[in-house]
DNA sequence: TAAGTCATGTAACGAGTTACATGATTGA
DNA sequence: TCAATCATGTAACTCGTTACATGACTTA
């Protein structure tokens, strides 16, 4: 489960407390995976029982902070399941089914959810290109750890820009549809 | 719930069985929206308690057929949905997080699992372009119903180009990335 | 009539979401 | 000391997946 792994990769960068782990979900690892910190107390609960990860001093209670840390068996855990294979996900959008809804409907106007949708888009854009001139000046020469980490920054970025290029064609192509089928 | 939905769409268009609809759901469906004949027959059981849809014929029996169709207050259900609003969902992909774990580790090549999610995009690239010179031949002046489905097909291509525009991209700054961090 | 396939269905589990609860810490 | 906030945790539910089971139909 990549859960798990996006766990293991977040504390093998810093250790932190569960609580710090869902910020960064909320932040930087948010790009390319999401979680709750209910889903993250969960996992975190689960490794430390199989013996992945450990919490410095206090057993597990309310209210008080457990700092985490990547134990041997979690960084061969991760190292395995790095190497491995894993398929593609397709898309599956809420908003592909009511498009697909409207056309055989016949009578619900989606474009005003359509514009919508591309000033959400347009927000996202900004913000991870704000993160990419932040964390990714103009190098020469970056280390394959930097290109690693930029590339996934891009894929957010790149997939972005498609949304947005779609939703201006789809409008443009809507706006020109003949009014009576 | 968008399953729902998109089984209402699908059964509006022309009703059928649920060995049917999953067979839809394995093809033109399939790029916007997937599910199991388990998650259909779920589904449905649970959308005829509500009086969404109604099988002709025959209660429910192992082995017999039974087709399905949509109730009046299946397409107020329907319409209803599809003015709202939905968020797009971010980006849940674990190549991305193999990413990540492989720049924290330092010592796991992902270029060979790259490339071969190059492919798998390639061919789903191609499979999409194949249902659109099928489906939608150029024409002046398309109906909003085919304008509408066709977008949802163009968003597909779209993510699949993405994908490997990125690809290509990324593979290109790996190997040109420093050898020593 | 036996084998194979198709349509339908059940069971169990894992992942993700929503709502809520409680102990610790801070600061007005 | 009271209120607000933070960190952690529990419970219940929905959605999705995997594995398997059974009745009907087809055809060799």
């Amino acid at each position: 489960m990549s859960l798990t792994h996006a766990i293991l990769t977040s504390l093998l960068e810093r250790p932190c407390t569960g609580a710090e782990l869902a910020r960064r979900f909320d932040k930087s690892l948010g790009y390319f995976w999401q979680a709750t910190h209910q889903q993250i107390y969960r996992e975190l609960g689960a490794m430390e029982r199989d013996g992945l990860v450990a919490a410095r001093g206090l057993p597990s209670t309310r209210g008080q902070q457990r700092h985490f840390e990547v134990l041997e068996a979690g960084t061969a855990e991760l190292l395995d399941w790095c190497g491995g294979q894993g398929e593609p996900r397709p898309i599956r959008d809420e908003l592909m089914v009511r498009i697909r809804a409207s056309a055989v409907l016949g009578t619900v106007d989606v474009t005003r959810e359509l514009r919508r949708h591309q000033g959400l888009h347009e927000e996202t854009l900004q913000r991870y290109q704000l993160i990419d001139a932040k964390d990714f000046p103009p190098a020469v020469n970056r280390s394959a750890a930097d290109e690693l980490q930029r590339a996934v920054l891009q894929a957010g970025i790149a997939f972005e820009r498609s949304w947005l290029a779609w939703c201006a064609q789809t409008l443009h192509d809507l706006s020109h549809a003949a009014q009576q089928p």
